[in-house]
Parts: structure tokens; C-alpha cells; sequence
DNA sequence: ATTATCTATAGATCTATAGATAATGC
DNA sequence: ATTATCTATAGATCTATAGATAATGC
């Protein structure tokens, strides 16, 4: 965080004590050394997770990812050659998995229902698989999912490989909502998507506007709440923009 | 833009040509110290505005700033101390007008409808002056909005005096919504708000997915499609949260 | 022999300030 | 006399790389 350097780091705080290199932990089953190298990686991306989704890719330096994860710069270099290599490990990362559980969540529920899913029920099938490991993913998953808010309302979603992960999953969601509300017109089905897609990112952004708001009734983590209100206020929306026309 | 520094600005290349005190511009009513200072504030505010809602605040330097307003760092530290003085009087410099629009729409919207506000005529009101500044405010105002959407998914809302402005138009809203929703529990309407926002503000970001999604139906800034749209969405959705007791 | 990691450092860039200078205001 | 602006520079920090070293793999 070059930000407000706090305390301006004097040439002897920034010398890090020099690291031996730490044994090999015994202890861990999974040893050798591109296990080890797996792992160290994965430190690498946890700290540049954190950081970047409380300050954003620019107000984090290499330095203060290779500090917070106990290793040397050049390490990172060495892994991930710059910052935007890491940036993008970071975004890829967990792309796969979600949005795969996405669309498995959305096949079975369409299947289930035959040919008549409701709005709700493929909204909610859409959202689980992130709901659920908002809860339950720990802080790893919710430093992500900050991030993915960051990007989604900025320049920069587009850069790079992540919408390749993103964009089928909602090409399914469309084309469910397309069947259960067959008078939409086409692009407000499209409208519908960005609007739930504003709020959505919005609920696990790192903005926590809506507790003083509401003078603590609301807590901005409480997934509990929020998903099934957003599933009913998407529902209602979309119905509304589908039966304008 | 300290980011990919596209090719590594040599000394050379950073040295600008030795400023001259530009002569007062005589054609210019507006002449004088003061208001040339005022002029150069805003061309320093203008830059700003529009680098900070491309790459966020970290993501600009000083420099950056210097040179597209075409003055000297030092300047920027006269008149704004630092970075932090800089990011704040850009968010400030709109955040009056446009709330002070907004309570005076759902100010004269509540007058007008007697005491029966309806949840359409309480969200336009409430959106209205923003969408008509996003059309007619030219760049500067679309700059503004897409950097209070960055701010908005990220940690840095609560920062600074930004929300003493926000804020209030923001009880307001909830206050008529109060009022035409009878029966909806009191943390719903925070819900109703929180939900509204992100995608009110995702709508004015700098996130085009929309444009390939849609495979080119919908223009991320095509207002006059979006404004009647949202006001459906929200509308809609605020009814199902407020009847679902 | 190869890979993962650390040491040391070059070169660029950033923020901030001290001090000079030119215009305006009184 | 005061204010707005420019010149020059200090000191900190940043990214990136060359080269050394220790562990693993074959």
C-alpha cells in the first residue's frame, strides 16, 4: 500500500531481517520440492488477494505482497514475472470453480423444473454457489469476491482472460431467463443481467455504507439476509422489465 | 498512470519545455488573481477527475496530473497540500449540486402527489438529476460519476466528508419510501436502498460488459434506455421486499 | 542438472519542500 | 505585501534483473 505511507519507511524499516530459507516442514505430507513451490505460490497469491482487494492493484507494490507473504520480491518476479501476472493468477485463480459450480447449479435446477423454471428459482440457482462460499469459503473467497467487485465497477474488468470464465455463466443465466419470461425483449433480459449484476457485487463489495445507513440494523456481511432479498428483488425486476415491452 | 509504464519514461522524456508564466488571457471577463487561481484549480480538478476515474487513485500520480493540466507538481501541493487533498476536493466539488437536485426532485415529487407518493415517483425523483447530468454534464460530469462508482465497490467510501453530502439525500429516500411502503420492515427498506444503489451505480461506471454480452443491443451509456428501465427494476423490486413480511 | 530461493543493486519514478520570480492588490 | 507560479532537488520507494546458493530430482 504506497498510499499513505503511514510512516514514511525509513531505509532501515524497509530491510527486512534476511530470511533463511525455512526448512522444509517434515510435518507436511504433501513435501518435494514443486509441492513446496505450490504452496509458497499460493502465500503469494493470498497476500496479493488481500491487498489487492482492499486497495486495489495500484495502491498495492510488489514489496508489500512479498512482506505480507514472508518471501523476497525477486520471488515473485521469479513466479509470476510483474505485478500484472500476479494480478491476473489472482483473478483466475478461483474464476474456474465458481463459475462452474454456477453452471451445474443452473443445469440441475433447469432439469429439475422441466420446462417451466421460475425467475426465482433460476436467480437463486445463479447466486448460490457464491452465497455459499461466502459463508463458507472463508477469507480467502471473500478478499476474492471484494476484488471481483473492484474490477466490476472499473476499466479494468475487460484487460484480461477472466471473462472467459465469466461470461458463459451468464450466457446460461440468459438463456433460462429467455425461456421463462418468453415476451422479454432481448436486450432487456440483457439490462435485467446488469442491474443484478450491480447489486449483486455491490452485497460483497468492501463497502459497508448500508450499516451506518441503517444505524446497525443491517450488517453488510450477512449473507443470510441479503440472498434471499436479492433473489426476490432480481425476481420482481426481472418480471417488471419482461412484461413492459 | 504509474501502471504499465507503456515504454519507461527516460529523464529526457519526463523533462517538460521550461513553462512560461502563460499571460493572462485578456479576452477573458474573468480576470484577476483570484479568478485565475479559480481557473487553474479547476483545470488541475478537471485532470484529476478524469485520470482518477480511469485508474483510481493510485493508480495516477501527481505527475500525471501536472502534466495533463499542464502545470507543475509544485502547484498541486500549494493548492491542495497532497494526493489525499486532491481526491477530495474532486469528490467533493459535485457532491452539493447533484444532492441538493436530489432532495429538491423528491422534494417537489412528495408535494405533488399529496400523500401518496408512488414507489415509481419516489425512485425517478431520486435518480432523476443524476441521469440528466450523466446526458447533459458533458465529460466532466460522466468522469465524476464513474469515479463515485469506483469509490462506491470499494473500502475508500467512507474516507473522507463524501457521505455528508451523500448521505442525507439518501434518508430522505428511505423516508418517502417509508411512507409508500407501509408495511415494509424497516432494515427492507436499507436492503431496497443498498440494492438500488450498486446498480444504479454500476450503470454509470466504467464497466462496458454489457456491450459484449449483449453481443451490441445495449450501449453501457445509453441513458435514455437505462433510466426508465432502472426505475422499473427498483420500483418492482422495492414492492416484492416491502410485501414479503 | 534443475529448480526454488535469496542477496545486492541499478535505474526509474514518486512525493514533497525550499527558495526564486513575476504578477496582482493595496 | 501578498499571492500564484516555476525551478531545482532531496529523499524515499518502486520494479526488475543479474548472479549466488541451497535443496531436490535424475
Amino acid at each position: 500500500m504506497p498510499k499513505p505511507p503511514a510512516v514514511p519507511k525509513s531505509a532501515a524499516a524497509r530491510k527486512r531481517p534476511p530470511q533463511r530459507r525455512a526448512a522444509p516442514d517434515a510435518a507436511l505430507a504433501d513435501s518435494g520440492k514443486a509441492a513446496r513451490s505450490r504452496r509458497t505460490q499460493a502465500r503469494i497469491l493470498d497476500a496479493a488477494e488481500e491487498l489487492f482487494s482492499h486497495h486495489g492493484i495500484y495502491g498495492v507494490s510488489i514489496r508489500d505482497i512479498a512482506d505480507r507473504a514472508g518471501v523476497d520480491t525477486a520471488l515473485l518476479h521469479y513466479h509470476f514475472a510483474n505485478k500484472d501476472g500476479i494480478y491476473e493468477a489472482v483473478m483466475l485463480r478461483r474464476a474456474g470453480d465458481v463459475n462452474e459450480a454456477r453452471k451445474r447449479a443452473m443445469d440441475d435446477y433447469a432439469r429439475k423444473s422441466g420446462g417451466k423454471p421460475s425467475i426465482e428459482g433460476i436467480v437463486r440457482a445463479y447466486m448460490q454457489p457464491v452465497f455459499e462460499r461466502l459463508r463458507t469459503g472463508g477469507r480467502g473467497f471473500n478478499n476474492y469476491a471484494a476484488l471481483i467487485a473492484l474490477a466490476n465497477n472499473s476499466a479494468l474488468w475487460g484487460g484480461g482472460t477472466v471473462k472467459e470464465y465469466f461470461d458463459p455463466a451468464v450466457q446460461r443465466l440468459v438463456d433460462l431467463l429467455r425461456l421463462a419470461l418468453p415476451k422479454a425483449r432481448e436486450e432487456d433480459l440483457y439490462w435485467g443481467y446488469q442491474f443484478l449484476s450491480g447489486a449483486l457485487t455491490l452485497s460483497y463489495s468492501r463497502n459497508a455504507r448500508i450499516e451506518g445507513l441503517s444505524h446497525g440494523r443491517c450488517r453488510a456481511n450477512d449473507y443470510a439476509a441479503i440472498e434471499p432479498r436479492l433473489v426476490a428483488w432480481c425476481a420482481a425486476g426481472l418480471r417488471a422489465l419482461g412484461a413492459c415491452r
